[in-house]
DNA sequence: CGTCGAATTGATGACCCTCAAAGTTAGTGG
DNA sequence: CCACTAACTTTGAGGGTCATCAATTCGACG
């Protein structure tokens, strides 16, 4: 049986990763709701934009943190990566995130590494020019704490879980976080968008490919989800949260 | 042969956690080191104090999160706690650390439990009353951000820990961050001054109390600690960071 | 159709957990 | 002051879960 991938592939065109693009992201952006046209337009002179393919480095871990990012369009993975090649996926960025430099000091490094995961355009700002900006509108200073706590909130949870949860557990849980973020209703089920191969499930999960792709087989055979090269959609969403159970809060 | 704790027990005094204490401790928190003496003395008339005896909860997980606190003497631990028993350890404050509610919305909830580790005293302020600070003071507003996101990084890192390193490496990590933060030097070695638990280490790194145990006995062997019931001392800071290798960046 | 990376599947075994019991220490009350 | 108790710690035996290593199979794309 011949499967073609159910996921959405369309490509940024450069035409894409422009002004108005970039007008309309800082205009949406949760932590600027507090600013008017006028201001939003003056904080846009300060950004600029950029596009990157799939599977392009955006930044290194230990590099000198000079920009602070904000996803305009596509997806991003935040990856820590320790030696003999083992990788950890902190996490995977959507439309309206920021990452990258946000510290008090300009001689500050990266603490991660950012991969494009599909094609995307981020636009970026200097350290220092958002730090004023911060200083100057001390509702966007809360707005973008809030979002941090938050971070933290979400990372001390997943610390939860690869410490007191089984394999099944982590992958199914995973999942659910995943379609929460990234879902969308189709005709194979409620499919996580994005490209998701078992290595990155792994890498989420403290787990190895090996282990990601015998779980998700199971699921697979209970018709939990529907899986095939790089995408999952899940078919059967009361029977995975059954399974991660109480690690859903 | 007896061993006693080489552990300071020093019991707080009621005396001690008072508007003295308060004072100098809110004019020592580097978040407030912006604001002068007037500001201080204005701010600290919204604060409250409060002692704690060893062990006892100061909020529970799950609690409406209407204050946020300040650990002025003491120490404190964060927990969460999943079905069956289990806890997570997310880390151990010392005096100046902030903790509890910093939400923007009044009806949120903690996030984790804080118990009290040693006799401590604690300062606290209506969550709503603190944004109000933050919103007239953008200077602290990013420094608690900038104290946010390190918390961030730190648990990140420590998500790196449990998911690539062995048991072995694990104790070795916990017990050089914990004596950067508890350290003090004593005729033991570098003595952790926190009364710890091998309950308390394998809740910190996602191990059970007995390999705890195992690796702890393990590592006096070696003369790399030197521990009892409840205290650990660093003996060869410089083995111990061999074990934990890579891990330290 | 051929190729390469992704995914699957199997066999083996290491590492750490579980369960159990004994040993040790600090604190308590007689 | 000492016996007693409860909690903490240690040690052992056995087993389970997941990692490792290796070999195919599968699927997308040129």
């Amino acid at each position: 049986m011949k499967r073609f991938t159910p996921l959405d592939q369309d490509h940024i065109e450069p035409h894409m990763c422009g002004l108005d693009l970039r007008l309309y992201i800082l205009s949406q952006l949760p932590f600027f709701k507090s600013l008017n046209k006028d201001q939003i337009f003056e904080i846009n002179k300060k950004f600029i934009d950029k596009g990157y393919q799939s599977g392009d480095l955006i930044y290194a871990e230990g590099d000198v943190a000079e920009r602070l990012f904000v996803l305009a369009d596509g997806s991003v993975k935040l990856i820590l990566s320790s030696q003999q090649g083992k990788e950890v996926l902190l996490d995977v960025l959507t439309s309206g995130d920021f990452f990258g430099g946000l510290f008090p000091s300009s001689d500050d490094v990266y603490r991660e590494s950012a991969y494009a995961q599909t094609p995307v355009c981020v636009i970026s700002i200097e350290n220092s020019e958002f730090r004023k900006i911060l200083q100057e509108f001390p509702q966007v200073a809360l707005s973008v704490m809030d979002i941090i706590n938050e971070h933290l909130r979400v990372t001390r949870e997943f610390i939860r879980l690869i410490s007191t949860a089984t394999a099944d557990q982590r992958v199914a849980y995973t999942l659910i976080k995943l379609s929460e973020k990234l879902g969308e209703k189709s005709d194979v089920g409620l499919l996580i968008q994005l490209p998701l191969s078992r290595e990155d499930i792994a890498n989420m999960t403290a787990l190895t490919t090996e282990t990601v792709s015998r779980i998700m087989s199971k699921f697979q055979k209970k018709t939990l989800i529907k899986t095939g090269r790089q995408w999952v959609a899940i078919t059967n969403m009361e029977g995975l949260k059954e399974i991660s159970s109480h690690l859903i809060q």
